[in-house]
RNA sequence: UGGGGGUUCGUCUAAUGGUAGGACUACGGACUCUGACUCCGUCAGUGGAGGUUCGAAUCCUUCACCCCCAGCCA
């Protein structure tokens, strides 16, 4: 643990641990579990979570199972099972073995079904669903109980059996909790626990007819499992009444409480799983793991990586307040976490050739680079330098603003690491104007970076060697939407997408040490940004780079601002 | 209109009756073979109104605004 990592304050919840630690509640155990729905991927809303859950466990040498809450057979697969496991591992995470399944519970929520029963304190309802939601009353107006809540036990106990044995159709009975339905908290209002589902499940195919819903899982599943703190996000806070209901009218081997706590809001993406499912369904991106997506695998192929979004999630605090985050502050996360590790290499995007007059027709040489402006521990390598080079369209400007120290006609820079060159021609298509290379000389004594005159130049820039670079595939990706609250409205939410979210370059040139890349390895492309080699579409006949992030670029600032000036 | 939460710099987040602090952003500067990194600095906040108190972000009263809830989803 560094020192802000060491001075950062406790959250709530952790307060609230630290108190019962103290009170010696729960035997002085501390176990916790994140329970997502493989209904889909997860995304960094549920990274939060599991830094949150995982993390209590780790700090307060306790534990944190992986539960998944499986009680819904027609919207969950083994598909997202295995995501999900993947991804929380791939955050860095341990179940340590103790990976559970609501499905598993499926015979002993069945019993306490029926207990609750015996205790007529549940009954099976025979209304329609829209009967059962007309007789639910509304936010002002109270609930009206429904004609077939005071069937016997007997009754209850030989129709809930009978829904089990799969004697009825989809819908034609519920098993509902009798609380109260003139609850204030709709919640409490005789809310269905069962409902029957002739649906295949993923885990327990065909054998059950009924399944349990959320509500009455839960809090179960959490009591099974000796959860001490059921932490979960702030709209089941109304369902906190109910949770405690189950538990405090059935006999279960533990008593865990619920804690809430804000879900993460990012800008300029959505974080709703079903709109997720939209995006990918519709095909508005590539899949759940494309690098635009805010999704765990998809900022995972993006390039970010696991540390930076830790970082991230301790940063961005635990607090029950709505909460919007700015994007640069996960940029930020993933510059720090880079910078000192990640090898600096060159690459040039957009490519401008350029002859250099005065070197040697069939010379070439190498120049020595180190791999870490800082780290020597890095080490150094060779680049291969020639007469002719590339470098990138910006760095060259036939009329340059103010301030801007890169090549123009007559100027001269460095070349990173090799030498001074200055430019004595700019050679354009007569028809186009379009500039199609550049004629420099070279200084020979400036060799490795600096004249022995030592005069200086203000602008140094990247570029790789003309015979030897490699044609790359570099993919250049933007935020997903164009406005920083996509979910404000609900219909035209995919209106707002931003169409430029990803650029894929095709022509971009790499400097040849990069051959040796593996995929899933990052480097700082020096004065452009992070990159990482494509996951699954990296080789070696097509390299192919996600840029994960820019490097900060004041320049960038300066001349937007001068421009706004003019 | 019922119930449940919430409100501290632009954005997150501390301060739990005793100097409103940190991070991100923005802006300015130093340094620089990356307009990067690093370093230094600047701007900037307690939703409003009353009250209690020597002293209030914190306690009380009241008002305002924001979020969630009427699935046989989770």
């Amino acid at each position: 643990m560094n020192e802000s990592e060491s001075r950062r304050p406790v959250d709530f919840i952790r307060r609230i641990v630290d108190e019962d630690l103290k009170q010696k509640r729960n035997d002085g155990r501390v176990h916790t579990r994140f329970p997502p729905e493989p209904n889909g991927y997860l995304h960094v809303g549920h990274a939060k979570s599991i830094c949150l859950n995982f993390g209590i466990a780790r700090d307060y040498g306790g534990k944190c199972n992986l539960r998944l809450d499986d009680t819904n057979p027609e919207k969950e697969n083994d598909e997202f099972v295995e995501a999900i496991k993947r991804d929380v591992r791939w955050l860095g995470f341990d179940w340590e073995g103790r990976e559970y399944y609501a499905s598993d519970y499926f015979p002993q929520l069945y019993e306490y079904a029926t207990d609750l029963i015996r205790q007529g304190k549940a009954y099976v309802d025979s209304l329609s669903s829209e009967e059962i939601r007309s007789h639910r009353g509304s936010l002002t107006e109270p609930g009206r109980e429904s004609r077939y809540c005071s069937r016997s036990v007997e009754e209850n106990l030989e129709l809930f059996g009978r829904m089990k044995a799969g004697e009825f159709e989809d819908g034609e009975h519920v098993l509902r909790a009798r609380i109260d339905m003139s609850s204030p908290n709709l919640n409490m209002r005789d809310p269905v626990i069962y409902r029957i589902r002739k649906a295949s499940h993923h885990r327990t195919g065909d054998t059950w007819k009924i399944y349990p819903l959320y509500d009455f899982t839960h809090c179960l599943s959490d009591a099974i499992e000796q959860i001490t703190h059921s932490i979960c996000t702030l709209e089941f806070e109304d369902h906190r009444p109910l949770y405690d209901w189950v538990l405090d009218n059935l006999d279960t081997p533990s008593r865990p409480h619920q804690y809430e706590f804000a879900r993460l809001i990012l800008d300029y993406t959505i974080l709703s799983k079903r709109k997720l499912i939209t995006l990918v369904d519709q095909g508005h991106v590539r899949g759940w793991d494309d690098p635009r997506m805010p999704t765990i695998s998809g900022i995972r192929r993006r390039g970010f990586t696991p540390e930076s979004v830790r970082d991230f999630c301790e940063r961005i605090g635990v607090t029950k307040n709505d909460t919007r985050i700015d994007m640069s502050l996960l940029e930020n996360c993933l510059r720090e976490d880079l910078d000192p590790r990640a090898p600096r290499v060159m690459a040039v995007l957009q490519p401008l050739k350029v002859v250099i007059e005065n070197y040697p027709e069939d010379q070439e040489e190498e120049i020595s680079a180190v791999n870490h402006p800082v780290d020597s521990a890095m080490g150094a390598r060779r680049i291969p330098f020639g007469r002719v080079i590339y470098i990138e369209r910006d760095d060259f400007q036939e009329e340059p603003p103010a301030k801007y120290y890169r090549l123009a006609p007559g100027r001269e820079v460095r070349l990173r690491y090799a030498y001074f060159i200055t430019c004595r021609e700019v050679v354009k298509d007569p028809g186009s104007g379009e500039i199609l290379e550049l004629h420099c000389t070279y200084d020979p004594l400036s060799r490795g970076g600096n004249a022995p005159d030592g005069r200086k130049v203000k602008g140094t820039i990247h570029w790789v060697s003309g015979k030897h670079s490699l044609q790359a595939e570099v993919r250049l990706y933007d935020r997903l939407f164009n406005v920083a609250n996509p979910e404000r409205g609900e219909d035209d939410w995919l209106d707002l997408l931003n169409p430029d979210s990803e650029q894929i370059l095709t022509t971009a040139l790499v400097e040849p040490s990069l051959r040796h890349a593996e995929p899933e390895a990052r480097f700082q492309f020096e004065r452009l940004g992070y990159f990482v080699a494509d996951r699954y579409d990296w080789n070696r006949e097509r390299p192919v780079f996600n840029r994960i992030v820019t490097l900060r670029d004041s320049w960038a600032k300066v001349n937007k601002n001068t421009m706004a000036d003019a």
